[in-house]
DNA sequence: TTAACATATGAACAGATGTTCATGCATTGA
DNA sequence: TCAATGCATGAACATCTGTTCATATGTTAA
């Protein structure tokens, strides 16, 4: 009874369906939360077009901010900031050069994860 | 000198820094922008902590509504709205029984995704 | 049928996000 | 040194997003 008591007090708001083996054992395997937080962070990068452009674009080569711009059709201020974002998660890197900041990626990973989601959504359209 | 005007007409803004060979050619080969949009609606799906913690506990097994709720700590009312998402996004499928809806994965592509992003974030803590 | 329950969903709200505008900083060439 | 150029960045603004609340839908058991 004293079980059951504390099983309450711990389970604030249980609702009555739960299967409680599963739950419990589900939350033990999460990962924890900082790493989920952080991935989502990542994954966040991804889910703009634009920044999905300009990872795009450098695939391909190197490029500066200028010509991004004009690939994007968008102002510079714009991708700049984008860039900023970008860099600041580790995706694309700066090398200056003169009045010019050259960016590439920063690692393979980047495009591979870019190639899964397009297999997923033409995938999708396939179904 | 008429052929100044038509390229002045065409590039409207064009900035004087533009590397013309590149910012041709990385236009030729991008995806075109419906492509890149779809995309960037799917990894939207993974930019949020929420998701991606439903994600991965529908890693390790299909899972009701309830048992999430119960999992992530959250109302029973968030949970559904982010599903329904996920649903939308081919990411998660129900199957219903009973009052239950029981959540799984879609597609092996997902967790893929997950793993690489996870790689990513290891590699960036390691430098 | 009715009550209880699991889930879904619309509305409302607060906070996050992306672009633009204005401006600052550094580099280059005159 | 000064003007022009390429890029970065803070502020402002509109839009988008995620959660909560209230409520609706559909299922089950009594």
């Amino acid at each position: 009874m004293r079980n059951d008591i504390n099983i309450e007090i711990n389970d604030v708001c249980e609702e009555q369906c739960v299967h409680n083996d599963a739950v419990t054992e589900v939350k033990e395997k999460m990962p924890n939360l900082d790493t989920l937080f952080t991935l989502a962070e990542l994954f966040k990068m991804f889910g703009d077009t634009t920044r999905i452009r300009i990872m795009c674009a450098l695939f391909q080569r190197e490029l500066c901010v200028c010509d991004l711009s004009e690939i994007l059709g968008m102002g510079q201020s714009a991708v700049s900031h984008q860039l900023r974002l970008l860099r600041t998660s580790s995706i694309v890197k700066v090398r200056r050069e003169g009045k010019s900041a050259y960016y590439s990626l920063d690692d393979e990973h980047i495009q591979k994860i870019f190639e899964l989601g397009l297999e997923h959504i033409n995938e999708e359209r396939r179904a």
